[in-house]
DNA sequence: ACTTCGATGATCAAGAACGATATCGCCTTG
DNA sequence: CAAGGCGATATCGTTCTTGATCATCGAAGT
């Protein structure tokens, strides 16, 4: 699934054009973004919640050289899927 | 941020009252929980993406017994933030 | 539809996360 | 506003994941 099947699936539950729909797809997303950037966690319930965390991890590998190389820590995004996604998981896919 | 801010955010993107807003908001997410029940892959470009997985983790730990306890195998969702995602994130909190 | 630019995949090592359950906080709803 | 239900947390072992880089596929835009 890409953009554009959200914003055909708005599409469908509304009365927009793709291209409205579209653009309410980019401002949700803009949304998580902006709050994502604030290092501020998103809770979604039934969905998932998006977590900003210190990433501590600091090795990584030069495929090339074959070589361990020093990686600057960061932040990482974690993100836990809700109960009703979990569940909806555990059904055998063609539920 | 939940589920009411990006309404909030959506309200003030577009000329819609609080509950219109809320519930394209919802669309969308239902969106991708589809998506995702359907174990598709789900890829937006500048944010992330969403992969189910197959997990293989077979054992884990009751806290109150402190002993181990097996845990059946499942399904899981990993989210990798965009480019874009990952270059705000470098950036110091408060850009 | 085509072009462009981004995302994925692979690798090796080290670090990190997951897993269940009980409790508390907090989001969600009437 | 209050109540209800869901989500987060902690524990400890095992497994997985990240991390950068290059090529290729695919998403996004024209």
């Amino acid at each position: 699934m890409i953009k554009n099947d959200i914003a055909l699936a708005i599409e469908k539950k509304t009365d927009f054009n793709r291209a409205k729909a579209m653009s309410i797809v980019e401002a949700v997303l803009e949304s998580l973004k902006t709050a994502l950037t604030g290092r501020e966690k998103v809770e979604i319930r039934g969905f998932g919640s998006f977590k900003v965390v210190a990433k501590k991890t600091g090795f990584g590998r030069d495929i090339r050289r074959q070589k361990q190389i020093r990686i600057e820590k960061g932040q990482r995004i974690k993100f836990r899927p809700g109960q009703e996604l979990k569940t909806l998981l555990s059904k055998p896919k063609s539920a």
